[in-house]
This record gives C-alpha cells, structure tokens and sequence, in this order.
DNA sequence: ATCCATTCGTTCAAGCATGAACATAATAGT
DNA sequence: ACTATTATGTTCATGCTTGAACGAATGGAT
C-alpha cells in the first residue's frame, strides 16, 4: 500500500517519455546554437521551411502547421519580411488573407539553414538503425493524432 | 543532380524527427492545459518533481537538471516558495549555496499533479508496445548524452 | 596571509510566445 | 437586402526564458 509504487519514475512509459523531453530539449537549443551565425532561429527556420514546401499559405495555415498562435505569426514574419526573406501579398479574392511566398534570399538562407539542422540531427539519429528511427517516427505520429484535438 | 533529391524531407531521419519534435510540442502544450487547474506550469511541475526526488539539492543542481539558465531558477523559485511550496534553506558549511526541500504542501500538490501527467503519458504512449517504448526511451538517452556537450 | 580564479545566486534588459480584445472581411440564414 | 455568425490578421499586456554583468563566498597557489 505503499505510495510509491505508484509513483511515475517506477513507470517505464514515464521514463521514456521524460527521456524523450530531454532529446528534444536538448536538441532544440543545440539547434539554436548552430543557426546563430546565420542570424535565424529555430521558429524563424520553422517558417522558413513550411512556406518552402506550401507557398501562398497563409498566415493561419502557417500558424496550425507550427502549433503556435495567430498572433506568433504576426510577431514573427515583419522580421523575416524586412530583412526580404519572404514576401506577403493579398489574397485577390478573399481580402482577409495574405499569401506567403519565399524571396530568392529567403530560399538561399533556408537551404544553408538546412545544412546545419540535416548535420544535426543526422547526428542525433546516427546512433538508430532504420528501421528503429521509422518505428520512433511511426509512434511519435500516432502520439500526435492522439492529442491533438484533446 | 537535382537539389531537391538532397532536400531533407526525402530523409527519413529527418521526417522522422520532425514527428518526435511535434509530438513533444503538443504533449507540452497540453499538459499545461490540464495542469492549469492546479495553478501550475510545467516547468514548476518539472522543479517539484526534481525536488520530491532529489531533497537538498543547490539551485544550480536543479538548473542543470532542468537544462535551463541559473537565472531562470532564480525567477522560478520565488513564486513557489511564497505559496508555501517548497523551502530554501542556507547550507551551513558553503554559504553561497541554499538547500532546497519540498514543503508538505508541495509534495501534496505534485501528487495531484503526477496524476494529470502520468494520465497524458499513459494516453500518448498506450498506442506503442512496452518493448517499443523501451527502444523509443534507449534511443532517446543516447540522444541526449550525444548532445549534451555539443 | 594574500591574490586569483571559480562557483553560486541575483538583477536586469531583451526577445519570444500567449491569449484576449479588436477591426475588417466574408458567409449563412432569413 | 439585412442581420448574425464566422474567419483572418493585428494590437496589446502579461509572463517566461535567456545571457550578461554583478556581488558574495570559496578554494588554491604562492
């Protein structure tokens, strides 16, 4: 009847999940670190990204796909805007919306950007055969089905 | 020769990261969700947790357990102690460093806390088999001790 | 004993992220 | 056509985290 057998540190799910904190902690700043010298951070690389892959999102879409809030978004693109990285245009037909689009620098800057996140983590994963780094990817997937409408 | 056949998210080890960052992200987000109830942010959750286990222990121990700043600690900590959450006690032989030590309160409340958290990690893991989730948390500790002096 | 370097904790200014409140534009119901 | 509801983006106040600079305490070297 003692309470600490039902404590969390006794659960192996616990454990690996705190272990899976800490790596993406770590691995976070690590990033934020390595990116400096080109004057961008991790959110900013965040963006730089996902309108690589999805140009004339707009800034809604933007903000689901990075799980952060509208007006993060709004913080955050000015910056990117001014130093010419990426361009905002209104939506012809709905005048809500601004469309977003990389500028020529913009792709330059991510593709240099993508060389130090790719070392990175090739360095974090290096030590995972595949088929353990697909199975990670697989459940970690599942984990965010689970909650992301909960 | 295409560039593209470089890009990153033809790689599995970086798809499949992408997937562990935003599991993580949305496990974060929803735990302050259901933690806000009780008055509490994940990270003074994170500070109790480390206190519960490891009584006595110097702000710069807790810091470095917690990958952030000193100075964090140092803004953190004030908050708890005036809700009677924890104590900082002077250490009698090195004056510079001060004890810490969870109060009765606080040890109350980590436990109603540990509940809501062990809910979300069973929730988010019972997708993966007990063997899967040990490979998933061996991966992730090699990953971290590969970082964390990087 | 006296420096010198190191360690621990604090202070402070800066940058980010958040959520609520708002303005504008689009849409649906009547 | 008119109103009510919803959607997009912005503004603003708040709180969190960081890093640099600081003061106090410790330990080691000479």
């Amino acid at each position: 009847m003692n309470i600490k057998q039902e404590l969390p540190w006794d659960n192996p799910r616990f454990r690996n999940w705190v272990a899976v904190a800490r790596a993406c902690h770590v691995l976070e700043r690590t990033l934020a670190v390595k990116l400096a010298p080109l004057d961008l951070k991790p959110a900013q690389l965040d963006v730089l990204m996902n309108l690589y892959r999805h140009p004339g999102m707009s800034q809604h879409d933007l903000a689901r796909k990075l799980l952060v809030g509208r007006s993060n978004i709004t913080m955050l693109l000015p910056q990117l805007e001014a130093r010419g990285l990426l361009r905002r245009e209104g939506d012809e037909k709905d005048k809500r919306v601004l469309r977003l689009s990389l500028t020529e620098a913009g792709e330059a800057l991510l593709m240099r950007a993508l060389k130090v996140h790719m070392a990175l983590i090739e360095k974090a994963m290096s030590q995972s055969t595949p088929e353990q780094c697909d199975m990670i990817g697989e459940q970690m997937r599942k984990i965010y089905d689970v909650l992301k409408d909960a």
